[in-house]
DNA sequence: TTATATTACTTAATATATTAAATAAATCAA
DNA sequence: TTGATTTATTTAATATATTAAGTAATATAA
């Protein structure tokens, strides 16, 4: 009877454990402030774009397009995000922050910060980022294989 | 201004893109077999669970009972999964996996462990474990900090 | 033993994920 | 310049995630 390696020593599924354990932490500051872990993720790209494309936009928040388009419709109604449409390509629309939105931001970046040093001291200044690249670079490694 | 860290460079948004990176190598495969990833992780294990409660089912597929609920009457309704009560505590469900099921799994076993050498050939034996694992420990190094 | 609390799961409601198809604007080739 | 193609986004349909509330069975305390 041909078997799998056990499940939980799987790397998809680790990499799924330790990604839970990290937003475990987050997630309740985060819905204290009446937002879902995805409308973060928007607004925090927003914060550092003054004015960024819905495709840029859900490549750096790993949203897809349809999900987005329904996050946006959310923030936008809720008036953290203004729309607009791209002059010289009317394809394009354009995402920013409202001020209100922007507001959001600042209440929140504290709270977020001070998640981030608790994980900082627990873990060290370990650096998790050169080892995850090379899962994340989907470009060279990862991919194409068989 | 108060500002937080690049996105790109917060360790949820890494794990997430790490995660996606190794789910995108599996995926395509997984949907030739007409399977989502959950209901894939429900069928591994009970693979290795001749019977278990829905709750520990749960647990080891990380996913939430509410969900599971849902992929596991779906499951059944495809005739992969079986259902039973358990006579000691009537409160309890227990799942296997049917003979069909068991069939399935074994279909994709093959498919499967090719994309695991295919990574093991790019990352080497890299032990990613030891490190996923201080995340992953929800009991001690992560939480009821401040 | 009975009222209360807990456990295991399901339902419900809203939000997001995934894939495919649709739409409109822009580009490109004949 | 027109018809075909591509690009950017949205709609649609189905599946899953998350939180809260509900239900039935079990355990517990007075």
């Amino acid at each position: 009877m041909a078997k799998l390696r056990n499940i939980n020593r799987s790397l998809p599924m680790q990499l799924l454990q330790a990604r839970e354990s990290t937003m475990f932490l987050f997630r309740p500051m985060l819905r204290q402030f009446g937002l879902t872990d995805q409308q973060w993720r928007v607004i925090r790209v927003l914060a550092t774009n003054k004015q960024i494309e819905a495709f840029e936009l859900s490549q750096q928040s790993m949203i897809l397009p349809p999900s987005l388009t329904r996050i946006l419709k959310n923030l936008e109604e809720k008036g953290f995000v203004k729309r607009s449409t791209d002059i010289g390509d009317q394809r394009k629309v354009l995402i920013s922050l409202s001020a209100r939105g922007q507001k959001k931001y600042q209440q929140v970046v504290p709270a977020s910060e001070k998640i981030y040093r608790s994980i900082e001291r627990k873990l060290g200044k370990r650096d998790l980022t050169e080892l995850l690249n090379q899962l994340i670079n989907r470009n060279n490694s990862l991919e194409n294989q068989n």
